[in-house]
DNA sequence: AATAAAACATGACAATTGTCATATTTTGAG
DNA sequence: CTCAAAATATGACAATTGTCATGTTTTATT
């Protein structure tokens, strides 16, 4: 298990290189993202501290990365080489269940995104991404639930599947009747209830 | 483990319920959904025989159904308490590694799903499904290949996140174009390679 | 602090997809 | 075989979202 530094411009791995680690987030925040043969990009999940990667089928058979592993900003990465790694998994069944485990839970988050990218509008999408932040990396202030997670309006965007200007202007109405407030830096949720209603309106 | 059958009409469990087996498809085929608040619905994945489902996180932590698991015609379902299953797991590392895997080509699999309902066009959803449909369930013939799973303009329209209106025209659009022939009882895809690049344009 | 690059913003217009209404055809149960 | 229900089909129109163009603000680097 060694522990790998990435920074700003470099990637972790790209879609279709060969798979030959296993890894973990020990550091800062990582995207998993997928592109299109046009050049149209999609944000799958920002992988935070403890969340496994390259765990899946494409260490198994041979294949290659589905997607590309891209630093958002300093991030620190323990790896291990995927031999090792299904050596210990097998010595392990308390490890194996926890992979399963983690597995299963990250495969009912990507249903519920595909559900959320196939039956809500724009603005729904947003709004279900903005409470998913607040949960999963929010940072409680005064007057509102602070992002700790750097996101453009273009990143949110290649998150739930709209255009750049899209998620500006959906932004915008929510800067407006006071859902949200800031901008990357400075990201605050301010009305996570009426996000919720929202997003399943 | 024992054998369940279900028929037309039934539910093999519904969303929400508790988790209390973990099953395994032996025979015809299972529709996993997904519906919204307002009533549309979204079908996850048509799952055929030696499909695992429930085999997830949710039956870890006690947490309910976070879909359902609906028989597409006569089906016939393999279960297991989800105790025994565990059991199992943790004593059979064969057995686990062998779910780490299906567990990351499901992972992967809904990742693409997502990706292309983020990125792609109402016609290339469509072109996807049925490229996927004549990979997994295809029946060579003659003139192209059947699909032997029998899913109404509905079904696909439920499958791709778009209105049954739209997935009718598109279809009829593919049929003109002779990529396609038939409905839901006999589907056949008639140009692959066509359609493999609308899905990609 | 200066400056280039990136992010944010907004308008005008086009393309895609949804909605609603209404027929027609096919399928399946009795 | 008959008949009701489901599925397919199509038109007119509305809503959503994308595209392109252009300008301003913020951020990061020297």
């Amino acid at each position: 298990m060694t522990e790998t530094r990435y920074g700003k411009g470099q990637y972790i791995f790209r879609e279709g290189d060969p798979t030959e680690y296993f890894h973990i987030v020990k550091e800062g925040s990582v995207k998993c993202v997928k592109s299109s043969l046009d050049g149209k990009e999609c944000t799958l999940k920002v992988l935070m501290p403890g969340d496994l990667f390259c765990c899946d089928a494409s260490a198994f058979d041979g294949a290659s990365h589905p997607g590309t592993a891209q630093p958002m900003g300093d991030v620190s990465v323990l790896r291990m080489k995927k031999d090792a790694y299904f050596k210990m998994l097998r010595a392990n069944p308390d490890a194996a269940m926890e992979v399963i485990r983690y597995l299963g839970t990250r495969l009912n988050e990507a249903q519920e995104k595909a559900k959320v990218l196939a039956l809500d509008r724009a603005d729904q999408r947003l709004a279900s991404l903005l409470i998913s932040l607040a949960e999963r990396s929010g940072v409680p202030e005064p007057n509102g639930i602070r992002v700790s997670v750097r996101l453009t309006r273009q990143d949110m965007a290649n998150m739930v599947g709209v255009t750049t200007e899209t998620a500006i202007r959906i932004m915008a109405r929510f800067k407006k009747a006071r859902l949200v407030s800031g901008t990357a830096a400075r990201l605050v949720i301010r009305d996570l209830p009426k996000l919720r209603l929202l997003a399943s309106t």
